[in-house]
DNA sequence: CAAAACCCTACCAAGTAGATAGATTTTATA
DNA sequence: TATAAAATCTATCTACTTGGTAGGGTTTTG
């Protein structure tokens, strides 16, 4: 599942895909707009800033803006920023590989090549969809 | 990811599945092949047997066993068990939808078409993995 | 009748999630 | 140059969840 956090963080970015083009966002705008606690959304916009999704202008008239297309902005990409791995246990993921500590037949766990499967099927899945395409599927 | 009941459920229902037929395995058994503490494990066994994957015979020379084929147990069935929803958020999950709380748009909140595409395929892959497919794969 | 298993309830420590609060820095402009 | 508005930084808080452990009680069967 979502955790919130990332759950906002596609909210506010879809927020932001929707204003006009040069537009600048201030947080209580796009916390208003979609509907996200303000002070939980500053640390979601600072994280998605670290991720160089958006940027921000400080001081009077400041605010967040896009600084990645739209259409090359991926849910792929905001979960593994805030919600980590895709796959269903670490020795299987691609970006947050460890190996797991309980199996005996280390290198081959049983799990392992199953879970693997599952990870490319949804990592395509979620890398189909974009902020665009959540835009005009709304 | 999965919480470390279902990983070691999993792992649980694939020693079993490779046992001889009628063989009756008890705890200890089974917590040492599949390298699981064991009194957690007794609690994963009995909710397996709650979900009707295995059975149990109490008294000496007792143990658990499976009573369902290892082609028919997949990987959804277990993750829903033990660690519910496959969809990323409850508006997008089948059996275990509830409506968002923070959508303003209500029953049509902006990422729900997209997160069903994933629960989709994700849930696709799922249940085509089995305890038999993991097997064969190790 | 006691050994060996199943079964149950409670508890606990550590970590995480989901925030909130307040101070500080930066910037535009009057 | 003062001031207001905005981002940014740092710290804290509470409730919940996870991953177990403890210690029995109950049932079955050789």
């Amino acid at each position: 599942m979502l955790s919130h956090k990332a759950k906002y963080a596609l909210k506010a970015l879809l927020y932001l895909a929707e204003q006009d083009e040069n537009h600048i966002s201030k947080t209580i705008e796009i916390a208003d707009g979609a509907n996200i606690p303000k002070k939980f959304l500053e640390q979601i916009l600072l994280d998605l800033k670290r991720g160089r999704f958006v940027s921000s202008k400080q001081g009077k008239f400041g605010g967040y803006y896009l600084i990645k297309s739209k259409n090359d902005i991926t849910l792929a990409e905001i979960h593994r920023l805030f919600d980590g791995a895709i796959a269903l246990l670490p020795c299987a993921s691609l970006n947050f590989y460890e190996p797991c500590s309980d199996c005996k037949t280390e290198e081959e766990c049983s799990l392992r090549h199953g879970l693997m499967i599952i990870r490319n099927e949804t990592l395509k899945a979620m890398q189909n969809i974009t902020i665009a395409s959540l835009i005009n599927k709304k």
